[in-house]
RNA sequence: GGAGGUGUCGCCUAGUCCGGUUUAUGGCGCCCGCCUGCUAAGCGGGUUGAGGGAUGAUCCCCUCUCGCGGGUUCAAAUCCCGCCACCUCCGCCA
């Protein structure tokens, strides 16, 4: 969410900021609102001002066996003009409030404009390998290899499902725990949420209301859990742990990570380019998250950009660094990079991590806070988020890039003590 | 799922039956000051959060905030209804 004051103090400027992440923003409607809502507050206020003043007054002659009647009534002719003016304001301030909720953030001066095709390489780690006359794709590897059972996955859940099996279920949970050890190493703490959310979460880590279709509802059928949604990320649930709380600056960076499963609907994007485990409705991923102050903020992008390039380093695999550009990024986040492994088969990059500064804008959506040593008040903290890191591309990026001319597979160095293997050979 | 209980400004707590002189009591902790060779103790003051107004800035003024949301009333922490969370017990279940 965006400051309200910020939006009366510089409207023209904001918007121009705005138009760099989408075309439909208007500002305008929101200032009406909240002049509105200001104008209608001062006199309801007023007026209740002018209320209590007279119940205390009635209260006192009372209890000194006067006669109140007259006063009585004028208290509820005050009540009257209040109940009027308050059922307008319950109109307008959720206007306002869902108009402040759909605007994206803000985004950093070093955001490059337009779409994806504005985005900007920054890194790029390693070769694109040489794979020889034939080289397989992730699917027939993974099959041959029986890694991954597409065809069963897709009896269980449909399309977008699959089955990690043997090898293929062991080497996901290699790559979560590679990540767990690294990032505990690193001082993390280590959490495991909910995978069920409920709606306020959502509005909160800025989900909804522009992603509500994209994740999965429980129906209000499911008694219990009415009303609640699937995880897309991880992000969603860690970002509310502390909300509506306020923060002790000496507990900050607050660093944590999670593994959980992230479950997206994907509706209508499904490409031939993306069979297989590229993309689909439930994939595995550990985040990276960090709560801490404004002047924080910049180091802590850094680490997690860091972090993330190295997982995929250790891992030894070919990839690259983008800046995303305004309307490429997520819509939350001020500044967001990419961190995109190479895929053979596809002759193209494809995103296993996410590293995401949302400046203040989920903290003021979620309420999160923290006051300055010695100081009056409260100001909003800063949150980053960054995938560290999901597996369902990096399977497919393994298994192709580490790939030899007998079609077996190269076991990265990190994960072969939990393999108990260096080699992974159809069987 | 059922029955009963609980929810007060960081923590603990008074107030709720019986609505109004409550600006929500007191303690702990914390902050500032005084005192003091130093520390402790002692003394004095401050200490929920949000929104709005006014202002060069501070001081200041107003409204809301006693789990959340409604209702009754001139007036609600207090009465009524719904919901949520926690505790105790029962039932069901992996």
């Amino acid at each position: 969410m965006i400051d309200i004051d910020l939006i009366r103090k510089r409207p023209d400027w904001v918007h121009e900021q705005l138009r760099k992440r989408a075309d439909d923003v208007e500002i305008e409607p929101i200032l009406d609102a909240d002049r509105r809502r200001r104008e209608l507050l001062q006199q309801v206020e007023s007026a209740r001002a002018e209320r209590k003043q007279l119940s205390k007054e009635i209260g006192r002659r009372r209890g000194a066996g006067e006669d109140t009647t007259q006063l009585q009534e004028e208290s509820t002719k005050i009540g009257d003009r209040i109940d009027t003016m308050s059922a307008e304001l319950s109109e307008v301030e959720p206007t306002l409030n869902d108009l402040l909720l759909r605007l994206p953030n803000i985004a950093d001066e070093r955001v490059p404009a337009g779409d994806k095709e504005g985005n900007q390489v920054v890194r790029t780690w390693g070769e694109q390998p040489d794979l020889g006359d034939k080289p397989l794709d992730h699917v027939e590897l993974c099959t041959r290899l029986g890694l991954v059972d597409y065809e069963r996955g897709t009896k269980l859940g449909g399309r977008g499902f699959w089955i990690y099996t043997g090898f293929g279920a062991m080497l996901e949970w290699a790559l979560v725990d590679f990540f767990a050890r690294e990032h505990l190493a690193d001082g993390y703490t280590f959490v495991l949420p909910p995978h069920l959310l409920n709606e306020e979460s959502g509005y909160a880590a800025g989900q909804f209301p522009k992603f509500y279709d994209d994740v999965f509802h429980l129906e209000p059928t499911d008694r219990g859990a009415a009303g609640l949604f699937l995880i897309p990320t991880a992000e969603t649930a860690i970002l509310n742990i502390y909300r509506d709380e306020i923060l002790d600056p000496a507990d900050m960076p607050l660093k944590l990570f999670a593994y959980t499963p992230c479950y997206r609907r994907e509706a209508g994007s499904h490409r031939t380019a993306e069979r297989g485990t590229i993309r689909g409705h439930q994939f595995n991923k550990v985040e990276m998250f960090q709560f801490c102050t404004p002047e924080q903020s910049d180091a802590a992008l850094e680490e997690l950009v860091e972090k993330s390039e190295r997982l995929v380093q250790k891992l030894g695999l070919h990839h690259r660094t983008s800046l995303l550009a305004a309307r490429d990024a997520s819509a939350a986040m001020a500044l967001t990079y990419d961190i995109e492994v190479w895929i053979p088969s596809i002759a193209d990059y494809k995103e296993v991590s996410s590293a995401s500064w949302a400046r203040d804008y989920q903290a003021r959506r979620a309420r999160i806070r923290y006051r300055r040593t010695g100081e009056k008040g409260t100001e909003y903290i800063h949150t980053l988020n960054a995938s560290g890191l999901a597996t369902s591309r990096l399977v497919p990026a393994i298994v192709e890039q580490s790939q030899q001319p007998d079609g077996s597979v190269v076991v990265p160095e990190p994960l072969r003590a939990w393999l108990g293997t260096d080699v992974l050979r159809p069987s």
